[in-house]
RNA sequence: UGUCCUAUGGUGUAAUGGUAACACUGCAGAUUUUGAUUCUGCCUUUCUAGGUUCGAAUCCUAGUAGGACAACCA
């Protein structure tokens, strides 16, 4: 049953690695910098880490890579790790680069001690100046001679606190003319005091990025160091510094980020939209993000799916969010219980069903899972539609209702349109129909076929609730190449709030079921939700073929 | 006017020197008590030029195009 597929280039690097003996067993991990939330590119490398040590044989670590205590919260750790497991992936261990802090200094003073690295007391314009740009080598600080014993000194006073933020910066002494920019001294310790999330105040210097990843990744013993394209001129930094050090030797591969139509995939500009309050925080059901897309009522199957269809490769891409939306509803069509909610009302009178009258019928949950069983919805002479269903003048192959035309109530009787009733406007406000008693679901003995099939809820049974429908945030396919103004091409309709009628068995959904709302779309209990007023958020449409002939 | 990375249908991804394929999108049709689902079919592909080879999407060279790199961010 299971079909072979090709190995993407990552999977056949452990391959090699695993025939040649290389290791016994591979160990990856994720490392998030705790200042933000987790969004579908890391969904990517989330299932990309994990799914590669569940398919090797190894395990996988979670760590944050905190080393900017400016930017990084606790609530963040919290909303990462939730999301993890959220997805479906459980980490070997949790770390985090402060963990490492002690051993990430003695790593820097042997350096030091080694001549290797320095400390600077230029300001960081003179060392940006000092870096010369890619067609021009750089020019050596006038620190950069200072003896081992004085950076010994200078470093233990700043690690004491002796200096104020931006005074003196650690570098490693590598070659201010070498090609890649990243090899110009690279600082690998600033002075910030600020507090931690973590080690609260018992540093005053943190080590920089390249200084604290590689180091840590080997420390971990990490065999398959996982990361996006912009780190490909870090790599000489990465194993430059595991060399000086001689330490356990972690690799570094580099694979294309994810982005998608419509949308953004960058923390700070997702920071951005929620600061700013483009969006109602960052578990709005229109962000890409994790949270956002759980609250939506992705699933997680579905995400994992789509990071499956993806695949992994090197160049750039823009996956259409049509794939995404495609996952969810093959996915959802699965589960989700089939319910009738009455979205935009038409109010139908059945004039020759006796008033007062009501009876229950029984409707399936999901005709693609007989288990799902069914439910009862009542029925009575005074139904809502859904205006769309209605035409007084029917378009070219329109089969709902129209003057004269019959459509089947979907698990009930087919009517017949007899009489439209307008307001002094014109507008239509009720139809007048009859139905053909014969013709119960289940017991249809009229004969009559009818092509359309309508939902349809009794009005006084129904229950009011609010929908939330979403659109894309962006009006344009890839916002990100309009950096400076991204928020021009934010979508003001990008979120629809409404009051829909939906059928009584409803009052009982819970947060965690899946509804298809028969003909129009998937939806899920919105956290908004209240005993009093339910809130369903729109995951998706049904794909609507009918809506695009109207297009044409 | 540097170094590095990348280049296969509209969008992704495969083909690992031997007939360019799969998915999504789009279009058409069948079935359908959801114009959903399901099923069938169609459209559309190797950046360019040389070279190696019996044979190149694949290897080599050059060009072209796109991207990354000059944060005390990660």
């Amino acid at each position: 049953m299971t079909e072979e597929k090709s190995a993407n280039f990552l999977e056949e690097i452990v391959e090699k690695d695993l025939e040649a003996g290389k290791y016994k067993h591979i160990i990856t991990r994720f490392p998030p910098e705790p200042n933000g939330y987790l969004h579908m590119g890391h969904a990517k490398s989330i299932c990309l880490n994990f799914g590669l040590a569940l398919k090797y044989g190894g395990k996988t670590n979670l760590r944050f890579d905190d080393t900017n205590p400016v930017t990084e919260e606790t609530e963040y750790v919290e909303g990462i790790k939730n999301d993890i497991k959220w997805l479906g992936f459980n980490w070997s261990d949790e770390f985090y680069a402060s963990d490492y802090f002690g051993k990430l200094y003695e790593f820097a003073v042997t350096l030091i001690k080694n001549g290797l690295a320095y400390v600077d007391d230029s300001t960081s314009e003179e060392i940006a100046k000092q870096k010369g740009t890619p067609t021009q080598p750089g020019t050596n600080s006038p620190y950069r001679d200072r003896s081992i014993e004085e950076n010994l000194q200078l470093f233990a006073e700043m690690k004491a606190g002796k200096y104020k933020d931006g005074e003196k910066v650690l570098r490693a002494k590598v070659d201010m003319a070498h090609v890649n920019m990243h090899m110009r001294d690279p600082l690998m310790y600033r002075i910030k005091h600020a507090h931690h999330h973590r080690t609260g105040d018992t540093w005053c210097i943190y080590p920089m990025y390249d200084f604290a990843h590689g180091q840590s990744d080997s420390i971990e013993n990490i065999t398959h160091s996982i990361c996006t394209l912009e780190f490909v001129p870090h790599r000489a930094l990465y194993d430059w510094f595991i060399e000086k050090l001689n330490i356990y030797p972690s690799h570094q591969y580099e694979f294309a980020r994810l982005n998608m139509t419509y949308t953004v995939m960058s923390k700070r500009k997702l920071l951005k939209l929620v600061s700013e309050k483009y969006v109602d925080g960052w578990d709005d059901p229109r962000m890409p993000t994790i949270s956002g897309m759980r609250r939506r009522g992705y699933t997680p199957e579905s995400i994992r799916e789509f990071c499956d269809k993806i695949g992994i490769a090197k160049r750039e891409n823009l996956i259409d969010i049509s794939l995404l939306e495609f996952c969810v509803r093959e996915h959802l069509n699965k589960i989700a219980l089939r319910r009738m909610v009455v979205v935009d009302p038409l109010k139908v009178v059945i004039t020759n069903y006796p008033e007062g009258k009501s009876e229950m019928l029984s409707s399936e949950n999901n005709p693609e899972d007989h288990d799902a069983g069914s439910r009862e919805m009542p029925f009575s002479r005074e139904i809502y539609i859904e205006q769309d269903d209605f035409m007084e003048v029917p378009a070219k192959k329109y089969f709902r209702l129209a003057p004269g035309q019959m459509v089947r109530l979907k698990s009930a009787y087919i009517i017949r349109c007899e009489e439209v009733i307008k307001d002094a406007s014109g507008k239509v406000i009720t139809v007048n129909c009859t139905y053909i008693p014969e013709s119960k679901s289940g017991s249809d003995v009229s004969g009559i076929n009818v092509k359309g099939v309508i939902h349809w809820v009794s009005i006084a049974e129904a229950l009011p609730v609010e929908i939330r429908s979403y659109d894309r945030l962006f009006n344009v396919e890839n916002p990100a190449l309009i950096d400076d103004n991204m928020l021009d091409a934010l979508n003001p309709d990008s979120l629809n709030k409404k009051i829909a009628y939906a059928e009584p068995s409803l009052k009982n959904a819970t947060a965690d079921e899946r509804f298809q709302f028969m003909r129009t779309g998937y939806f899920c209990i919105d956290s908004d939700s209240t005993k009093d007023k339910l809130v369903f958020n729109r995951t998706v449409t049904l794909r609507d073929t009918w809506a695009k002939e109207g297009k044409k």
